[in-house]
DNA sequence: CTATGTGAAAGCATTCACAGCG
DNA sequence: CGCTGTGAATGCTTTCACATAG
């Protein structure tokens, strides 16, 4: 783990604003599917839309690229597609390893849109004997035990983790040792990675868990408490999902302000049961 | 479409930060973990470092839902878990339901992750009618006629679209017609949504391209050039994904500054081929 | 006269650093 | 005396609004 430093890419990224990195796969999206459609080119308005920016940051994030469109006509539509692929580096090929081959790695492996944008699966690797040898999406799955080799003879530089959150850990360490230097993480852990190795994290709980939040603030305004709310609006049954550990509403340690709000909800909690999809045993 | 606001939640949020409600249900993972290992309080240091942030960020995170910590001690685990888990609002039940049972729909209706924090599957529908019936994770796909009426049936106010990129804006638009107000996409578009709904999107694709153009980023540095790079490191055969439409390097409208760097690489592009694992028909 | 490109202003988020509570 | 809670400083991002190229 050495230094310990996590997430986030190395932040400065020559110029260009990570935000604006981060929107460039949107308009690329955006502007292909109207290459398709053959249009020649697009005001900054139009682009915005279909991209689902407003155009004021689409021209400023476009500024950083350089000045790549007519004042008074718009943009180039192939011209752009080409200088934004390059601008991500997809005008090379880049093999991808996915480790972990349960339900939610196997559905990655069969993703169109995998392949469709310069990324080439190289292999899938997978714990579980049984699993070795097993056709999925078209390619045999490789035994762990060949993971250092299937880097190398590969030149992968990004690995796919879709493993138990418990293996995530290890495997990113064998990939990184083994010359990875960039992962998609979906096992709900922390990675630890040494610098220079730039880890990104989708979670799916997580995602759920911020609509909830604003979910519960609208059915709050709803009721009425326009501020504060919290008012738990019991609507739904109040089956906690597990039993399990930890009762409900355990005490504060010391007597700050007292739980707001109508108090004695279920103390739901579960047991982490954190794992993506099904295990590969 | 009504007013075509698109994307990003409602912004302000109750005088919670946005970037710190997304933060919650990391510090609610480890503070879960910690839970389960019986650790009675912990620091911001250590909670911070379990989380993958820096202490100062968490602290003033927490600073905003209260003084629920104690000075010269920490923080008390069990209820930390609490008010973050009641902040989020999963001290309630949220029922969900899943479109589109591909690939992904069923990874996702797999998911241990989904059921352990609050959310619960409430439907599984698909618009294939060779899938009606079938179980999927235990449950019993449906077909997209009933849509509004499992909707209706179960209060769902959030529903997760697994469905390919053609069908998610028609999808959507039943969902929010039927009363939700949250959406989870996995389809790569861009979805329209009436004020007040909110729609986070997760797409392997952009993670990827993002990843990609950090990689692209480290290789221009090795090799030299460490500022305007891109000299495409070409190591991987130029095997291109798919020999498709517009050929290589396309030219500007007008002659701004020519392509920088080492030319013509491979003008890459396939048909767009957009679908979130395999289609549901 | 239209739509880009961009300084300058405003708004958020992160980090610093330290006062002050237990 | 350690560790939280938080003003103040810094840095990023978004938005405004307009000069300017075509």
């Amino acid at each position: 783990m050495a230094t310990g430093r996590t997430h986030r890419p190395a932040t400065r990224s020559r110029g260009i604003p990570e935000a604006t990195v981060a929107r460039l796969p949107l308009y690329l999206r955006a502007l292909t599917a109207l290459s398709e459609r053959s249009v020649p080119t697009v005001s900054s308005e139009e682009l915005a839309a279909a991209a689902g920016v407003n155009s004021a940051k689409l021209r400023k994030d476009f500024s950083y690229l350089g000045s790549y469109g007519t004042r008074g006509v718009g943009y180039d539509v192939e011209y752009l597609v080409y200088q934004i692929s390059r601008e991500l580096g997809l005008t090379q090929d880049w093999p991808v390893v996915i480790v972990g081959i349960g339900n939610l790695g196997a559905a990655l492996a069969n993703y169109g849109g995998f392949a469709s944008r310069g990324f080439r699966v190289a292999a899938l690797i997978d714990a579980d004997p049984a699993m070795t040898g097993k056709p999925v999406a078209g390619i045999a799955v490789q035994h762990t035990d060949e993971l250092e080799q299937i880097i190398a003879d590969n030149g992968v530089s990004i690995g796919v983790i879709a493993t138990p959150a418990g293996a995530a850990q290890q495997v990113c360490d064998r990939l990184v040792a083994a010359g990875v230097t960039s992962i998609l993480n979906f096992a709900p852990t922390v990675l630890s990675v040494p610098d220079g190795v730039d880890v990104r994290k989708v979670d799916l709980s997580i995602e759920l868990q911020i609509l909830a939040f604003h979910e519960q603030r609208k059915a709050g305004e709803e009721t009425g408490t326009p501020d504060e709310a919290a008012s738990a609006q019991s609507a739904a049954p109040a089956d906690a999902i597990t039993p399990g550990a930890a009762a409900a509403a355990p005490a504060p340690l010391a007597p700050h302000r007292a739980a707001p709000g109508a108090g004695t909800d279920n103390g739901r909690q579960g047991p982490d049961g954190d794992v993506p999809a099904v295990m590969p045993a």
